[in-house]
DNA sequence: GCATGTGAATAGATTCACAGCG
DNA sequence: CGCTGTGAATCTATTCACATGC
């Protein structure tokens, strides 16, 4: 009864939250520069959205910004960092050590600012025994327990399509609590697990579709006579005019 | 005046694009099974989402189902396959052969249906020359002439963030309509052009966010009274319950 | 009868535009 | 005066619920 204190939980948007990574990212650019503060403006411009979008987002945040001043740039990424849970560390498990796998697995330096790989899991037993980098390979039955022990929050899922399912339960019942999925397949989960997904050829289609919508349009080689100003078929990302 | 036709260019949503990739995995699967038909309901369980969105994304494409039946399995797959633009080969380059970009160019297997990739390019001379199956990977200063040479649609970007935005310029300059970006920078493109990009470090953030929020309402190794029934900490995808 | 297709209702995200304040 | 913070307006996406037609 006294723990429970009055703050709000203020409920962020979900589009919010997959934007404040790359706020993050602008930030630590700008700090690097020893630049003390920065305008909504600017960092719109570093994080590719508008100015707009930026001061609503901080605004879920609290009002971390002075009126005809800016953002203070330490200030802003320390509450960033701590609303994204990044002042903590999260020790990570990847799964299945193929091509992909082992890329992951050489990469760390993905992993800064607050993920820790600390198990690599295959089922695989010519892969088993062998080390990458400083750590083991180890099989895929003594998973739970090593997940358990290191206390694993984040499962990355490089397996064959077939057995990600497999593989995502046994994370989920051993206390993972979020899973980043590189497997083909749709994921189920119960509903307090997290599943992010990234997807090579779903990403490559979507691209596909604008692509073929474009074509035609734009009659390649032809240096365009300028009036694509409009610009309808890439709304993915980006879409402001590259620098002169 | 023949040719224009009077095709309503029917306005595809952005979202109802990003779920087509599911759908047409799903449908693959189902002909693997021999069936012939599906329902909204069956294609929805499967893609992770929920009949009446099926049902109005497919319906941005045409009327292709049968009341009181369903949906013809190979029709719909051949239909979506279009709309996707895969009755073409999209002929595509990777820049980059660094961890991310051999595992990549070994892949071939995710290249599925549609996309050849006819170049590897990379500006060590250590790895130029060398070959990647049966590919010779190519300096940068030549990827101009070969990706006209080839026709390029697509270019993946795998290279460090560092030199990303001038190889997409690079790419954009000649000729190629869609980047698939793996470096962890906000690339700027002409608006004909469109992105995606794969961003481990602001996917893990995202996990992070959510697991933050997690922490604590599941008290791990308690294997929790039930209740969780509500969900609310895992939008991103997932969110059934497991299978019984 | 049964599952699609779709208007209408709701929810969510973005953008506008300006009041508020350093 | 300049830039944030935020209600209001708009746009986009999702969900509901049922008429439609095989």
């Amino acid at each position: 009864m006294a723990a429970s204190s009055d703050r709000v939980p203020r409920r962020i948007p979900e589009a919010t939250v997959a934007r404040l990574p790359l706020y993050l990212r602008s930030l630590l650019e700008v700090a690097e520069a020893k630049t003390a503060t920065i305008s909504s403006e600017r960092l719109a411009e570093m994080a590719g959205v508008n100015a707009a979008k930026v001061r609503k987002d901080l605004s879920y945040l609290g009002s971390y910004g002075t009126r005809g001043v800016g953002y203070d740039v330490e200030y802003l990424l320390y509450q960033i960092s701590r609303e994204l849970g990044l002042t903590q560390d999260w020790p990570v498990a990847i799964v299945g050590l193929g091509n992909l796998g082992r890329a992951l697995a050489n990469y760390r330096g993905f992993l800064a600012r607050g993920f820790h790989v600390v198990a690599l899991v295959d089922s695989d037993p010519g892969k088993v025994g062998t080390f990458i980098g400083d750590l083991e390979v180890r099989h895929v039955e003594e998973m739970p327990l090593i997940t358990r022990e290191h206390r694993v929050a984040i499962g990355i899922i490089a397996t064959p399509a077939s057995v990600a399912q497999e593989v995502t339960d046994l994370l989920v019942d051993s206390g993972v609590g979020s899973i980043l999925n590189f497997a083909p397949v749709v994921l189920t989960v119960p509903p307090h697990v997290s599943v992010r997904k990234v997807d090579l050829s779903i990403e490559l289609q979507i691209l596909s579709f604008y692509q073929q919508r474009q074509a035609g349009t734009v009659p390649l080689e032809q240096p365009v006579p300028v009036a694509v100003a409009g610009g309808n078929g890439a709304p993915p990302a980006g879409g402001r005019l590259a620098p002169i």
